[in-house]
RNA sequence: GCCGGAAUGGCGGAACCGGUAGACGCAGCGGACUCAAAAUCCGCCGGUGGUGACACCAUGAGAGUUCGAGUCUCUCUUCCGGCACCA
């Protein structure tokens, strides 16, 4: 780590950028680190911070768990075998209780985009609703079974209810019933990933269990579906199949009865086919629903759930999509959680004088789990409250929690007594914060969260938003490929590949140029260290220098799109910046001539109007064109005089933060006076 | 699957408020210079037809609004980002 800070600390400085390095911070030196702890600790206190479980993908075989990253296809990238779902205590942050705060006060950042701010909106995701219960009896004790739902005003078309493999409901029905206990078993092999869930085929059996409707009385069968996930609402949602098109597959594939109880019109209903207006909420009527038909459905909501308030079995509630955050991870290189588990008193935060946790820095990991937990030098320890022996937490926290406010700590360089001290509170929010699209939700969102954290903490009092401004650049994209050896992918950089083309680009066949081993292509994607597709700075700064790399990200596209890495566009910007060179080389060799011309004079103002205008927008690779226009005019006059020395020295402005090395130099060789080395 | 974007020549992209589509660059082609090559300079460069002026077609596909659509609306296709343990 401190190798790599080193090498990429030289590249940013050898590309010239404009940054305080006193400020510099590294997020796993124990100076930084401990902070977190000292925050975790204050969090677990106010309850903000808590202990539950969670679920992890497991591989069988190196007996680790694994990021959601290296499960490919179900098995684990290392071993290839079949990846199993396990619960583990972990430690979470109580984002929720933020909930409310962090979607409202988005409308309060004119300075973010629409679309991040959006995607945040649906990702938080408030939805109003009204939670209701389903009495039962089991083993002659009286129960309910609570439900979620944003459609009340379907519920007496409700036919069947689905719970989650891990709901209390499904292991009861699994202890009596082989055939629910082989699907639990089942939906335990499967993915812990939202996206890989949503696209599975939706499965359920029956567990022979079954429910009272709220309203009307009716028995209703309990089922167990594959597609309920236990972390949203309840762990169990009511089907009604007439009016919900997942529920309506669901009831077809079972031979579950569907009832219609909404109607749009005359519209004909067919239990057979699904239609989009069956879900329609703006024109739908209640139907076949007793004293609720014709109500509308907000009407049909309020009535319902006054019934079921009546009843106390239901009432509206409002329920958010966004969980709390799990931080716990179980790898060694991290920053510890500060817990000590004591067999009498409990799980205890470690005091501020115990803190930091360090780290110990010389653990060699082999891929089987966490080296911490096996280190008794690191885990064996007192309890903080009782002094007898204790062991502490081995889990470290995910690097997010890193990533939350290290801006805040940038302003207080020095300070080892404190977070962050006046000095943030006075520079925070950042004015400007610039990061890639893949950032709009996670990152963005937990930094969100840790200022208000930190602002109720007392640390930044009145400081709610981290970000002012925010603009979120383009992903960088490259090819990639990769060598498949038994399974296991082993990825080539592009630049050690030699690939063959038809006429129209397409790739015909690729291999690695040093020894011919054939690669396989797969496909135009993010820059990443981890399929090995990067481009290193330092390769562009040995062959075209500093001021190449620079013009070249500024001027391929605009900051916001996405860009496809070409190397032949690079070698055209070293090319622009060697005829800048020439130009001036010539001009400062010929002597002055009288005789203005009013055209190139009018076509350079021009230009630089436009430029301005497109710096404002923040279009810098139009700034870019307009520098090759005024250069392109300055190149077709035969004579020199003012106003080519003025356009001269306007193209060196605009060119000086794009291409700082080269212009200073001309700038001095030139003659130029320093006002025209400021860029408007 | 869900949420958010994108799609314009051979390529990256420009076109600001709905008003001449393809700025600028790259690649390519032709020429100048050179014994030759590189570098540099000049010219051409969306498609079809035409010697030419020019005409017609063309902004992922299909509809719609409008005097006028790359731009606005709807449907669809493909690609990219995210989907909570890559960070």
């Amino acid at each position: 780590t401190y190798d790599n800070i080193a090498y990429m600390k030289a590249q940013l400085k050898s590309l010239g950028f404009a940054l305080d390095w006193e400020r510099e911070l590294a997020t796993c030196r124990p100076e930084y680190y401990r902070w977190n702890q000292w925050l975790f600790t204050r969090l677990f206190s106010k309850g903000l911070a808590y202990k539950k479980t969670g679920i992890v993908n497991w591989d069988p075989v190196d007996q680790t768990v694994l990021a959601n990253e290296q499960v490919i296809e179900r098995r684990g990238w290392r071993t290839g075998a079949l990846v199993e779902k396990r619960e583990i205590p972990m430690y979470f942050l109580r984002i929720t209780a933020y909930a409310e705060e962090l979607l409202s006060a988005l409308d309060e950042l004119p300075g973010w985009p629409e679309q991040v701010k959006l995607m945040q909106k649906n990702w938080i995701g408030r939805s109003e609703g009204v939670r209701i219960g389903f009495p039962y009896e089991l083993n002659a004790r009286q129960s309910v079974l609570w439900v979620f739902t944003t459609r009340a005003d379907t519920l007496m078309g409700a036919t069947f209810m689905a719970v989650a493999a891990e709901h209390p409901i499904a292991a009861f029905a699994a202890e009596r019933n082989p055939e629910v206990r082989a699907f639990v078993e089942e939906c335990k092999r499967g993915a812990v990933m939202e996206a890989e869930l949503a696209q599975i085929e939706k499965k359920g059996v029956a567990t022979g269990l079954f429910v009272s409707h709220p309203l009307s009385g009716e028995k209703i069968p309990v089922w167990v579906g594959n597609y309920v996930l236990m972390g949203y609402g309840e762990g169990a949602v009511m089907g009604v199949p007439a009016h919900d098109e997942r529920d309506f597959a669901f009831a077809l594939r079972y031979g579950l009865p569907i009832k219609q109880v909404i109607a749009v019109g005359d519209a004909a209903f067919d239990a057979r086919h699904w239609q989009p207006w069956y879900e329609d909420k703006e024109h739908g009527r209640c139907v076949n629903s007793g004293k609720y038909d014709a109500l509308a459905y907000q009407a049909a909501v309020d009535a319902i759930a006054a019934d079921l308030q009546a009843k106390q079995l239901g009432e509206k509630q409002v329920q958010w999509r966004l969980r709390d955050w799990g931080i716990s991870r179980q790898r060694y290189w991290g920053c510890p959680i500060p817990i000590v588990h004591c067999p009498a008193c409990g799980d205890v935060p470690v005091p501020d004088e115990a803190l930091p946790v360090k780290l110990p820095e010389h653990l060699v990991p082999d891929g089987t789990g966490n080296p911490l937990a096996r280190m008794p030098q690191f885990y064996e320890t007192s309890c903080p409250s009782c002094g007898k022996p204790a062991k502490r937490e081995t889990d470290t926290m995910d690097t997010f929690v890193d990533s939350s406010w290290y801006f805040a700590r940038f302003c207080c360089p020095g300070q080892d007594q404190a977070m962050v001290d006046e000095r943030a509170r006075y520079w925070m929010p950042v004015d400007q914060y610039i990061g890639g699209i893949e950032h709009a939700i996670l990152h963005l969102l937990y930094s969100r969260f840790f200022q208000r954290v930190m602002r109720d903490e007392g640390l930044m009092p009145g400081v709610s938003e981290p970000f002012t401004n925010l603009l979120t650049q383009g992903m960088v994209l490259a090819e990639s490929y990769y060598t498949d050896a038994g399974g296991r992918r082993e990825w080539v950089n592009p630049a050690d590949v030699t690939v063959e083309r038809d006429a129209k680009g397409k790739i015909l066949s690729a291999k690695r140029t040093a020894d011919g081993v054939p690669v396989v292509y797969d496909g135009i994607g993010t820059m990443s260290k981890s399929k090995n597709n990067g481009v290193d700075p330092q390769d562009l700064i040995d062959k075209y220098g500093a001021d190449t790399a620079r013009f070249y990200t500024m001027f391929a596209s605009p900051p916001t799109n996405t860009l496809e890495w070409s190397d032949e566009s690079v070698d055209g910007s070293y090319r622009f910046l060697r005829k800048v060179w020439d130009f001036s080389a010539r001009f400062s060799r010929a002597r002055p001539a009288a005789g203005a011309d009013r055209k190139v004079r009018y076509q350079i103002h021009l230009e630089l109007s436009k430029a301005n205008d497109d710096i404002e927008r923040q279009k810098f690779n139009t700034v870019a064109s307009a520098c090759m226009k005024i250069l392109n005019a300055l190149d077709r006059l035969d004579e020199w005089d003012d106003t080519s020395r003025e356009g001269l020295s306007i193209l060196l402005r605009l060119l000086s933060p794009i291409a700082p090395h080269l212009t200073h130099h001309l700038w001095r060789a030139l003659g130029f006076g320093e006002d025209v080395m400021r860029a408007p």
